[in-house]
DNA sequence: AACGCTTTGTAACAAATTGTCACGAAGACC
DNA sequence: GGTCTTCGTGACAATTTGTTACAAAGCGTT
């Protein structure tokens, strides 16, 4: 049931049913984030965490009984990213999800700021603000998602269903045309200051790309 | 109230509600930690943690009227282990008694204060205080973790949900509106220098953000 | 070139989210 | 008691996001 609900949203998930196969495959590829149930059956929860942090820093999510505190703060202590105590709604266990990702992307102690910069657009993510030939332009979340996306691979085609899960959160539905009215009013901010044609090209049937015309860089710094 | 939250996070709690039996009690058996609060019938708290420190290293964390900086000075400096101006929420005892009772497990010294920094913010949260561009600013309790949680990751996207578990220390109704109260009130004493943009960014449909734009750097010292 | 069929663009409107004012409740303190 | 501060709630405005509807553009077949 899980493994549907997450799919719809864009994960790809692997289940296990047992601790010690669990523990296994964890540690066989690189998972972007384990869900791990505290009960069940081959191994106990806990000692499959300790393991895991044993030798890796791979983010996991617990699930712990309901009202169970102690398994929680136990939990937390041996080093669990957050812990959902069941029964839990599924939305939840998505927000969690999300935020666990979203905290261990950048490392919470990767501090400095990150600039993106191709053409003449500069994006900086850690102040939320873009430049557009050194002038400030404003986005809404979604165009700043939208731009972050496409410039954190420019000049290459992002494809529609990856920007509607990484901006959006959600995946793209038959008739659901939000996203070309983001494109839309992301393109007209872009073309402020009646630059060339459109920085953003529609590859049909596939996605979009940020155009690059002189040299580019992505930086760090 | 303590007691009752306390225990459902896994600790056996004895209470007394005097100065005088509580020193008793506390000497009679041997606490993992004593939770003592400066202001009691029957003898003065410091009294109490003097009495206490003659003989014993025992853990002890003290409640101190809230902004009374005296207080916490002398109480650490009369051998208290940490201390939490009242009125202080439950989440944040938690936190600070597992603090005490790791820095005690693993043999490490008494309190540091840590300092978190931001471009021109400075936040002190063993002293509780907050300063801006070297001016004090004054925040309450929940405007103080609201800044703490955003400062813990400046640069980085901090959900509603985590800031309403962490500061509130409750979940988010459907349409609980204080949260948005408490950042609009943390932004309006941040804004007090006029600076530009605003420091806490929203990230609609997600949450908030402190937003840098200088070098900066998290430190403990 | 003309015709279908599909995909994308965008205007116009509807819905959801957030900001903030104003007020009341609860507690601390005198 | 009274006063002060902090916190939460309802109301309403502003902004952002999503939807509907239709126009425009692309692509393949005749």
């Amino acid at each position: 049931m899980l493994v549907e609900y997450l799919g719809r949203y864009g994960f790809r998930v692997a289940t296990v049913h047992r601790g010690d196969t669990g523990l296994k495959e964890a540690l066989k590829k690189p998972y972007a984030l384990i869900l791990l149930d505290v009960m069940l059956p081959g191994m106990e929860g806990f000692e499959v965490l300790r393991r895991i942090r044993a030798v890796s820093s791979t983010n996991v999510l617990l699930l712990t009984a309901r009202g169970d505190d102690v398994d929680r703060i136990v939990g937390l202590e041996i080093g669990a990213d957050d812990y959902l105590p069941k029964p839990f709604n599924p939305r939840e266990l998505l927000a969690r999800i999300r935020a666990v990702l979203r905290r261990s992307k950048s490392g919470e102690t990767a501090l400095e700021p990150t600039l993106l910069r191709a053409d003449g657009l500069e994006l900086n993510t850690a102040a939320r603000t873009v430049l557009q030939n050194g002038q400030r332009i404003y986005l809404t979340d979604v165009e700043f998602g939208l731009l972050e996306s496409l410039l954190h691979a420019p000049g290459k085609v992002v494809t529609r269903e990856e920007l509607a899960e990484n901006v959006l959160g959600r995946k793209l539905h038959p008739f659901d045309r939000s996203l070309d009215m983001h494109i839309s009013r992301l393109r007209r901010k872009l073309s402020g200051t009646g630059m060339e044609d459109d920085r953003v090209k529609t590859i049909r049937g596939t996605g979009y790309q940020l155009v690059v015309h002189s040299g580019l860089s992505a930086t760090r710094d």
